[in-house]
RNA sequence: CGGGGUGUAGCGCAGCCAGGUAGCGCACCUGAAUGGGGUUCAGGGGGUCGCCGGUUCGAAUCCGGCCACCCCGACCA
């Protein structure tokens, strides 16, 4: 939908504001404040006033036309969802308290969505019978609603929020690759059209859940996400993903086991001075606490645990650092714990503790550590697997040049899902064999305001916004600085409305205010192209015309002022 | 939920320690001047000092409890 192509300043419901409120940080979160675009209701919930309205459905109609150039088809699902068809998936305690619940008059059960693929699931078995029913995409724009532990930085991480999400429908794995890359390529087009560069990164699909996930994210300081990237062979991930290379397996000859006295020793770095080795001879415990039952970790001393790592390993829904009463309950001696001689707790090993030889370990009692420990001569695990963090300086793991570490803002997350859930919703149809198939789905997010607040982490300066043309609500900031001289007015009116004939999108400053407040309200808006009008150019006959992130104005006769515009736009544009 | 912080006019802040008629800047209203980067002068309106309770002759100020919001962390578009 087009929006109405004119406004007056002097209309406008909202205000810009000189200072930012003092407890906005974020930049994005400042300036869309201050350009009264958004307007606070409760933690991370907002109102979109008619300025950030206005961007906020250009973005919008850039996903959705992408959408529909891919073959999606667009749908409204129900924002209020009965309960039971979370706990048809098991998902209702994969979200827990995150999901928003609210009772109805029956005191039935219903959850307010914060995602849809139960309810595309439960399309799909209704109407897909047949493998000639697929492949569908399907999707909708709308609120999602997640009670997030912590909102934070405006737009970007609310409670409500606008989401594109689209659910792909295939027969089997080949289909969903086709889907998925259909989805990462029209993805790209939008990132493109929005003019927000973005790297795609291999992701952990978090409570979605799934088995392959990919998220763009747009590289900038203020972003809550840690990429893992190598600058050398394009590898991305995020850090709960990342993969790093640990070294090779020891060469050395392993040494009998030595208990050493080590008093008052309880961290790693104290541990490889005390013992005149690097921390990469030493090896870590850590014990945990997933869904209430103890799990002990071990990795080698110098790499972090990925907690994520560990909790899909574990599948379990809660998993954090075991308290001391839990620790010294379990019979184990924080800071000499050690998994020699552990018996009846779970036990997970990073894939590192047997790239390391004659290493320092806790030897389970006060003041003391081992040395020599050589896995799995010594101790065993009951999983080895990767469980480490990744970090800047590591070996890429697919060409081993070093990793670098970067901070980003998730823009788009998409996710193969496989048959997780149609199974448990019994979403099935018939292959050619008249073999009854579960449907292989994916689905694929895009936060329409996030990605509107990073737009203006990206594209801003000391002043205020700079919209890129293709998101700015308004092109075209027509600027009359009335003084005294009546004949302003005159030509500012009848450019405006010359203007809405041609279709230019015009915001129309018709305030008797200073040219000062008007610059500044001007370059806070950030509309790509202002038009200033006064008595000085024209005498000439001219109007000023400047791009917002350019310095100098350029001066046009007013005589054909709205098509030499409208040609100025169309460029810009291209 | 753990850690840190803030609540006084639409926004930014002072006042609180040493209890005694609630202030400043911006914004807003009226008038005048000005007219190319938040211009100037004069006059004016607006506040349950987050909420509840306590101490006191008297509480924005002291004490207790609660709430909200922001920042860091765990979660995600």
């Amino acid at each position: 939908m087009t929006p109405t192509a004119g406004l007056r300043f002097s209309h406008l419901i909202s205000k810009t504001l000189r200072q930012a409120p003092a407890d906005a940080e974020t930049i994005s979160h400042q300036l869309l404040l201050r350009a009264g675009m958004i307007f606070p209701g409760a933690a991370g919930v907002y109102t979109y006033l008619p300025l950030g309205w206005r961007a906020f459905k250009k973005v919008e109609n850039i996903i959705r036309e992408e959408m529909d150039r891919a073959g999606g088809q667009e749908a409204l699902f129900p924002g209020l969802q009965p309960l039971e068809l979370w706990q048809e998936t098991g998902r209702d305690t994969a979200f827990g308290p995150t999901m928003f619940s609210i009772e109805d008059r029956r005191e039935r059960r219903l959850v307010l969505g914060p995602t849809h693929e139960e309810v595309v699931a439960q399309l799909a078995r209704s109407f897909v019978r047949s493998y000639r029913d697929l492949p569908v995409l399907v999707y909708q724009i709308q609120n999602k609603f997640r009670d997030e532990l912590r909102p934070r930085g405006g737009l970007l991480r609310g409670r409500e929020f606008s989401m594109k999400d689209l659910y792909s429908l295939d027969a089997d794995e080949a289909g969903l690759d086709h889907s998925y890359q259909l989805m990462i390529d029209a993805y790209r087009r939008i990132y493109e059209r929005c003019h927000l560069p973005v790297v795609l990164v291999e992701a952990d699909s978090g409570a979605i859940g799934g088995k392959e996930s990919h998220e763009f994210t747009s590289l900038t300081p203020t972003g809550e996400d840690e990429i893992i990237h190598c600058p050398s062979c394009g590898y991305a991930a995020n850090l709960e993903k990342a993969q790093a290379r640990k070294g090779e397996p020891p060469a050395e000859t392993t040494l009998p086991l030595e208990e050493i006295a080590t008093p008052g020793i309880k961290t790693i770095d104290a541990l490889a001075r005390f013992a005149g080795v690097p921390t990469s001879r030493t090896l870590k415990a850590v014990f945990y606490s997933a869904d209430g039952r103890m799990v002990f970790a071990v990795i080698r001393g110098d790499l972090e645990i990925n907690e994520v790592k560990l909790k899909n390993l574990l599948k379990c829904n809660e998993l954090r650092l075991a308290t001391e009463e839990e620790v010294a309950g379990a019979g184990l001696v924080a800071g000499s714990a050690s998994p020699l001689g552990l018996k009846g707790i779970p036990t997970v090993g990073d894939e590192s503790i047997a790239l390391g030889a004659n290493l320092v370990a806790g030897a389970n009692r006060d003041g003391y550590h081992v040395n020599n420990v050589n896995y799995p001569r010594d101790f065993q695990v009951d999983t080895v697997a990767d469980i480490a963090s990744a970090a800047a300086g590591q070996g890429c793991p697919r060409c081993s040049s070093p990793l670098q570490a970067g901070r980003g803002i998730e823009v788009g997350h998409v996710f193969k899902l496989g048959t997780v859930i149609s199974q448990s919703i019994g979403a099935a149809f018939l292959d050619h064999e008249g073999v009854s198939q579960p449907v292989t789905m994916g689905s694929y997010g895009i936060g329409v305001g996030r990605l509107l607040a990073a737009i203006v982490e990206l594209h801003h300066d000391d002043k205020g916004i700079t919209w890129p043309l293709s998101i700015a609500p308004h092109q075209v900031y027509l600027c009359p600085l009335y003084g005294d001289c009546s004949q302003v007015g005159e030509v500012a009116e009848g450019l405006y409305q010359e203007m809405l004939e041609a279709g230019i999108e015009v915001l129309f400053d018709d305030r008797e205010d200073s040219p000062g407040v008007k610059f500044n309200d001007a370059d806070l808006l950030g509309i790509p192209l202002r038009l200033v009008i006064s008595q000085r150019s024209l005498g000439k006959g001219n109007a000023e015309v400047k791009w917002r992130t350019e310095k100098q104005p350029q001066f046009l006769p007013i005589e054909g002022l709205a098509s030499q515009v409208k040609a100025l736009l169309d460029q810009g544009n291209s």
